[in-house]
RNA sequence: GGAGGGGUGGGUGAGUGGUUAAAGCCACCAGACUGUAAAUCUGGCGUCCGGAAGGGCUUCGCAGGUUCGAAUCCUGCCCCCUCCA
């Protein structure tokens, strides 16, 4: 590790430039670097949405990289804005949080956000130990030295009452509420993605009016997601989970569009841009074969939170369930007994359509019939010999050793006990 | 206080008495193709019975009502939004 203030020209190539959307002010983040100060990286967390994927991933590699060259996170945990709702555009009104859902959410965040970010340099506040005494006095103060002008410059507001859309008041505290968490905390840069920049301006300039040195603000570019489209995000459901366990990490990463390839390899490995960009060239030429760097990525980013070995099991599961369209080498298992107890079958045997409902590999029986006319359905014996199961043969009886497969990579195995 | 707009399937959003299990788009699922779970193309997409043809049930904020028939009309209720003051 780096002393402070020491830093390379390489190192600070990377950390002012790669997965970087904006700094404000470069120059004086630069000369913030180079000043030998332990600066204080404030990062915001809304404990209603405590799961972690990688479009925020991109953010929390750059704190770890400062933290490398010897510099400190503090976490806020948005206990009071969470109520709020970052004003987004979609739902205004959010429904308060308990504080033991505020506790239990931060848990399994933190457990996430850890994965990244090194705890040794970390502290974790809540926005309660100043919020929670704020009266309405100070709350008057503070909303009295902006304008709603000032507010209005804010895009998604600006388009909002543009189209008399609703623009709730609580949604203008939003961004207030935030800023003085720089001031509570006095931090020095502030991170988020590039849709932050008013807030993380709004922190900038609070800072300065009460007497403070103003943050950085530190901008990421948002990752787009696994449809190609529209930003990552868990609504949108075309998100890759830091929870996710190896085997789907590894097949969402094969999912991204061939075009996000180069930006998911910038933002989200280390490989060196100077490779990256012979990579890029490759493609752009046709010489090389999109799947082989997009293998690297999804490779890089699974062992980033997983093994080595469960990365590796992961990639030669892709390469036999999907590439080979071959069986996996583990196929979940239901037992006859266990079907039984759950009333299906005779304990010898059992119909398709009521194995599939069992192993959840289809929500209904309308669903079951479709899946069988699509011809999306196989029955492989314990030989390994594989027949279609066609439109007429739900009722077809299974027995022990016998498999299902369902789709392309949705299998299970019938077993005795 | 006044005037007006609106609540539809996972999401958007059409639909103003039957031909509407409800357009289109997105998401999702399957198939084909392929270099992957990319892209593209094709099909599907409430649920239950049936091999199928077909039939039943449930669904358009909530509760009633009119009608042979209602997402569509009427009554009451709940909720949301905009404008004027």
């Amino acid at each position: 590790m780096a002393s402070l203030g020491k830093i390379s020209s390489s190192d600070l190539e990377t950390v002012t430039t790669r997965g970087v959307s904006e700094i404000i002010s470069r120059e004086e983040f630069v000369q913030l670097l180079k000043s030998g100060k332990k600066l204080r990286l404030k990062m915001g967390f809304d404990p209603s949405r405590p799961d972690i994927h990688l479009g925020h991933v991109v953010g929390l590699r750059k704190l770890n990289q400062l933290q490398e060259l010897g510099h400190q996170v503090i976490l806020i945990v948005g206990d009071w804005t969470a109520q709020i709702g970052d004003p987004s555009g979609q739902s205004a009104t959010r429904t308060m949080l308990s504080h033991e859902q505020v506790l239990e959410n931060a848990q399994s965040y933190l457990r996430q956000f850890f994965k990244v970010v090194d705890k040794s340099r970390a502290e974790v506040i809540y926005q309660s130990e100043w919020f929670g005494k704020f009266d309405l006095a100070k709350v008057i103060e503070l909303t009295g030295r902006f304008t709603v002008a000032q507010f209005l410059q804010r895009a998604d507001f600006a388009q909002r009452f543009a189209e008399q859309k609703p623009i709730a008041i609580t949604e203008l505290l939003y961004p207030l509420l935030q800023a003085y968490d720089s001031v509570a905390i006095e931090s020095d840069v502030e991170f988020g993605g590039t849709d932050q920049m008013f807030n993380l301006l709004v922190g900038r300039e609070l800072q300065g009016m009460m007497g403070q040195t103003p943050q950085q603000c530190f901008m990421m570019p948002i990752l787009v997601g696994t449809d190609g489209v529209m930003k990552m995000s868990k609504s949108l459901d075309n998100y890759v989970a830091v929870d996710e366990d190896p085997v789907d990490m590894y097949g969402k990463l094969m999912s991204v569009s061939d075009d996000q390839i180069m930006s998911y390899l910038e933002y989200l490995t280390d490989i060196p841009m100077t490779e990256l960009a012979e990579i890029g060239l490759e493609l752009e030429s046709g010489t090389l074969n999109p799947m082989e760097p997009k293998k690297r990525l999804a490779w890089d980013v699974t062992h980033q939170f997983h093994e080595r070995e469960a990365a590796d099991a992961a990639q030669s599961h892709f390469e036999r369930v999907v590439q080979g369209r071959d069986v996996p080498t583990e196929v979940p298992e239901m037992s006859l007994s266990e079907l039984r107890n759950q009333g299906f079958g005779s304990g010898k045997e059992v119909r398709v359509d009521d194995l599939m409902l069992a192993a959840g590999l289809a929500p209904s029986k309308a669903q079951i019939k479709r899946l069988l006319s699509q011809g999306a359905v196989e029955r492989i014996s314990e030989v390994g010999e594989s027949q279609p199961v066609t439109g007429g043969d739900a009722g077809q009886l299974l027995h022990v050793g016998d498999m299902l497969k369902v789709g392309k990579r949705r299998f299970v195995r019938l077993t005795n006990s």
